[in-house]
RNA sequence: GCCCACAUAGCUCAGUGGUAGAGCACGUUCUUGGUAAGAACGAGGUCAUCGGUUCAAGUCCGAUUGUGGGCUCCA
């Protein structure tokens, strides 16, 4: 990836300075932001009177054409710095980015067909260089992503030195938007959004068995590495979140209800509620490490503009977990978790996961000792297990260095799915104690974790992730039987009932409809396994199974078959035979 | 919250001021079939909501709600 961006810097940049400059041609008051590369394409953040939607990015593009066809070279000035403040006396914006130039440094502008940019290049020799290019999409963005500061109009695009690649890449977004899960959450029955609710998902019964399934996978996980599930109230008192600090730092993001004149909150997370579970007994040293999960429900308010699909949605379940330990017992909880979450992407075939460490930011809790030890121990951790990481000093949370798992999504955006974070701040405002050794009195440390994150989240990604195509121990509906003809129903029905009894997922589909249309049918569902019952079949006592590939299976007896299912489906394998 | 766009049948969409359409899905009937769509017929709409302009509004204007693309936030 950085290769190709590298290769593309230049190119894509430079187009960035041609559109701009058509920008300029159109609307002469125009004041310009920046104009950098971004991951596949470009952008430009434009200040002008005039309300730039799609339909005018044709014109631009018009303009930019003529500007490539004429061949114009891209010149580079050193300039000094009273010329710069001079030449850019009417763009205030850069001024302001004038003002940031260290003053030792050259200040260089590139000129092409007479407009003149403030900018550190490369760029192309010569317009025509930029042999294929296309505008996207227009949007608002602060000046400088800050809330406070103007909003701009700012047009994406993305350029190529071929134009065939322009097509491929073109293509793929086309790809990306038919995987795009609010789109097969609709057509596989998954899930629907109804404004009445707005950001919260309706799981439809197909939705709602893949849900479980991740539950029961974690579930057994849980099991295999000794937590203890909790259930806990979803409602609680605003002394909680005054306790918590939820109040003061997160209150915007709540939702809050009266009754009886009191104020409750809606928990939007569980962490607090575990606190007060921890709380609930004396704890002795021989109970830690304490690990309690819950897939209790939370919700968050989002504001409206930032919900989207079911990656970020207002109610939602995570797996959540917290760990009170000692800090001595840190290692080993790390060393674990990373066993845990590298088994369960390996599982979802999740190759390409990018690792977090964020380091101690300036605002934080605890003394020094506590943050070296803390982020020294994650670090180790990390190495130990041969993962590879990049450190992001300033980024950690207040209360607490972490550790994040990020995922890319089919249109290549990364989604944090995993996160290990201590907590020296929770322990300390719920005054949580544990006796130890000696008998005294000790503060456990709190470890936040979740593997999946958000479940909604997750099955977001997973759909893209798949294609629709989910293993089949996910899929909501595993087998699809296929008579042939009416006389045929009876033995489905046999053998739908013997596939039940073994937990398999099973449909018969007993329309009147001929047999081509019904594997058209399982096809378009991205049901895993299809199994055609005729004449043939019945007499030689076989099942005659196609793959949702396409493959079909020789014929194959009913034992066979289940056997070679339920291994698949056990083992939470991809491959579907 | 801010900028832009969109909202028509269950779904995907066409409809540029003058009587609301298609394909798929759905229902009924015929057909009983061999690895990605058998045929005929039928039902289905307060054109998101509210207000305005006009002789006349799905269509133009405004507001509201929702959705999408971004920005921002993500203790």
């Amino acid at each position: 990836m950085l290769e190709q961006d590298d290769k593309y810097h230049a190119l894509r940049h430079s187009a960035a300075h041609i559109m701009a400059s058509a920008v300029c041609k159109l609307y002469p008051d125009t004041k310009f932001g920046i104009g950098p590369v971004i991951t596949d394409g470009f952008y430009y953040d434009f200040v002008l009177d005039k309300r730039l939607s799609e339909t005018d990015l044709e014109e631009i593009e018009k303009i930019m054409q003529q500007e490539i066809d004429q061949n114009l070279s891209f010149e580079k000035l050193i300039i000094t710095r009273s010329e710069a403040l001079d030449l850019f006396s009417e763009q205030p914006f850069k001024l302001e980015i004038i003002e940031e130039i260290d003053k030792n440094e050259d200040i260089s502008i590139y000129e092409h067909g007479g407009f003149q940019d403030l900018c550190a290049g490369p760029h192309v020799d010569s317009s025509k260089d930029v042999k294929a290019f296309k505008l996207l999409s227009v949007a608002g963005a602060y000046w400088r992503g800050d809330e406070k500061r103007p909003m701009m109009q700012r047009i994406y695009g993305t350029a190529f030195d071929s134009v065939k690649l322009l097509d491929n890449h073109l293509e793929l977004i086309e790809e990306a938007k038919k995987r795009d899960h609010r789109v097969l959450g609709k057509e596989l029955d998954l899930f629907f959004m109804d404004p009445i609710a707005p950001a919260s998902p309706f799981f439809l019964p197909k939705g709602t068995i893949i849900y479980n399934e991740l539950i029961n996978y974690v579930r057994e996980l849980y099991h295999q590495y000794e937590y203890q599930e909790v259930i806990t109230p979803q409602i609680f008192s605003t002394d909680l979140w005054k306790q918590s600090g939820h109040y003061d730092n997160y209150k915007d993001n709540m939702y809050f209800v009266l009754a009886e004149d009191r104020e409750f909150g809606i928990k939007p997370m569980n962490c607090p509620a575990h606190a007060v579970l921890y709380k609930s007994g004396l704890r002795s040293y021989r109970e830690l490490p304490f690990r309690v999960a819950d897939f209790g429900r939370l919700h968050r308010f989002e504001r409206s503009g930032v919900v989207q699909g079911l990656t970020r949605v207002r109610p939602f379940s995570q797996d959540d977990a917290h760990i009170f330990c000692t800090i001595d017992q840190v290692d080993h909880e790390i060393d674990s978790l990373i066993a845990m979450f590298k088994q369960t992407y390996d599982i979802f075939n999740f190759n390409d996961v990018r690792i977090a460490l964020s380091l101690r930011p300036d605002k934080r809790v605890g003394d020094e000792e506590m943050w070296d030890k803390a982020e020294s121990k994650l670090q180790k951790c990390l190495e130990d297990n041969n993962i590879n990481f990049k450190a992001f000093p300033g980024e950690g949370a207040f209360y607490g260095p972490k550790v994040d798992f990020f995922v890319p999504d089919a249109l290549g955006r990364e989604w944090q799915l995993g996160t290990i974070q201590l907590d020296f701040s929770l322990p300390e405002r719920f005054d949580l104690e544990y006796v130890n050794e000696d008998g005294q009195r000790s503060r456990p440390v709190m470890v936040h974790r979740a593997m999946l994150g958000s479940l909604e989240r997750f099955m977001g990604v997973l759909i893209e992730h798949f294609a629709g195509s989910m293993p089949p121990w996910l899929s909501p509906s595993q087998v699809l039987i296929i008579p042939i003809a009416d006389r045929h129903l009876d033995k489905a029905l046999e053998l739908k009932s013997k596939l039940a009894k073994v937990n398999i997922r099973t449909e018969i589909d007993s329309r009147n409809e001929r047999m081509n249309s019904k594997i058209r049918e399982g096809q378009m569902n991205k049901t895993p396994y299809m199994v055609i019952l005729g004449d043939k079949e019945i007499e030689s006592e076989v099942v005659s199974v196609r793959l949702r590939t396409g493959e079909n299976l020789q014929s194959i007896s009913v034992e066979e078959f289940i056997t070679g299912i339920k291994d698949k489906i056990d083992k939470r394998a991809i491959e579907l035979w």
